[in-house]
DNA sequence: AAGTGGTCTAGACCACGCA
DNA sequence: GCGTGGTCTAGACCACTTT
């Protein structure tokens, strides 16, 4: 792996270019491998020696991208066993991006029923959310989703047509992220949420069967992959009369 | 600083109890230092080499646990400067555990008008929420809070007397955590909310100046300080007409 | 120029999981 | 017993800030 900033008798003493460490490079390099999925989830990575040989640098600079990588969870390390692709299948990764609890004891595990799913032009909405040109089409979901059977969240879903072919003609999986990995390659980086208490709509309180007007929590989430564009919009309606947004500050 | 877990003829290969890494220990040992105070918020700590000499350790497992405070927000390094404790007064600080964020322009802050503030014997809410006995006494703070002067949010706040003696009689600041630092040495490390949408009762309608009943965002928080303790719980009711609460899912 | 944190290396040893 | 990640060390050099 070729250093950026050193050596070569440069112009005197500081880079006026940005100083890049070479383990950042390394972590870029892996990042790339994962967003082009070199590698799938649940599956092992070489050995920290092989990366090192591989790359050109020693073990502990390979350590550093790889933990970085596992601290932005997309890689899962096992001492004694190996690094792997993180697998957001697995019961502990389902609530990575799923915030809503429980008031008092069970699961909280969340089911899904499909509404309705249809391509059309994109809104102006979903061309602000998602960065899409004025032609552009997505793909819209819409679905209920229960927690503990427990019928409690209305949300429409909108992904880009061009990034998610075929996929309004699928069978929709409960949790769509692992099916965005795997069969489109495209990994779910970050999600960023705006909370807002609503009054339900006549159509939401329909779908939900309570009162029109009932208070509900709003959830307008925009889903960023790995190379930071925005995949996904999402806009949940949630009853919170049994349940709530859980939330740790840092 | 004395291994755990090693060393002098031990009974065959493996502990059965658990391994404690000796950067963990450093790690202890200095937050045990920030929990107590030795060192001031803003103030600046030994250099790595001097703090390694001390504790008998190289300066690899003290950049270890040094970074690992970093990144929990206990401590700020500066490259060329030095490694200081961190001043959760500044103005990037002040937005860590404050997640409502205009729709619009505007910077956003925060500023408060206290209602009341008074002692009392704790309700069963607060025993739960503080972990107190039955007999134990809280403060107890009323007061509204506007961002960028638009008023939005009322709240109770609730911290055992015990731990802050003293405080019903202050002039309170709009960042009470700078206070809970600076005054009582206590630090908040983490906080847990569940929000939940609700309508407004009577009482907190007038105080908003809004009609009883309009959907609003309750959040109820309890901080937990560096040693873990649950030292303050807050429930707060925000309207989120022009603000809203923002989340980042990682 | 001196002092600080940041990067990179090389090597030793430890804890863990598995065959 | 072997291979993996995890810890710990020692030392060199780089980038940044201050004197």
């Amino acid at each position: 792996m070729e250093r950026s900033g050193d050596g070569q008798a440069g112009s005197g003493s500081g880079n006026a270019v940005g100083f890049r460490p070479l383990y950042r490079q390394v972590y870029d390099t892996l990042l790339k491998r994962l967003a082009d999925a070199v590698w799938q989830p649940g599956q092992i990575l070489p050995s920290e020696g092989q990366l090192a040989a591989e790359l050109g640098v020693s073990q502990g600079t390979v350590r550093k991208a790889l933990d970085a990588l596992t601290a932005d969870s997309l890689l899962v390390r096992r001492q004694g066993r190996g690094t792997f692709v993180a697998d957001h299948d697995d019961k502990q990764s389902v609530f990575r991006f799923f915030k809503l609890r429980p008031d008092g004891d069970g699961t909280g595990m969340p089911t899904s029923r499909v509404l309705a799913i249809a391509e059309a032009t994109a809104s102006a909405d979903e061309r602000g959310r998602l960065d899409l040109v004025r032609t552009a089409r997505v793909v819209r979901i819409e679905r209920v989703r229960s927690i503990d059977g427990r019928l409690c969240v209305s949300e429409t879903i909108s992904v880009p047509a061009s990034l998610f072919p075929g996929i309004a003609g699928l069978e929709l999986p409960n949790t769509l992220y692992s099916l965005y990995a795997i069969r489109y390659g495209i990994t779910i980086a970050t999600a960023n949420e705006r909370l807002k208490a609503v009054a339900l709509a006549e159509r939401e309180a329909g779908l939900l069967a309570v009162a029109q007007g009932t208070p509900a929590l709003e959830i307008d989430r925009v889903a960023v992959d790995l190379e930071e564009r925005p995949v996904e919009w999402r806009l949940s309606t949630c009853l919170t009369q049994d349940v709530h947004y859980r939330s740790v500050l840092r």
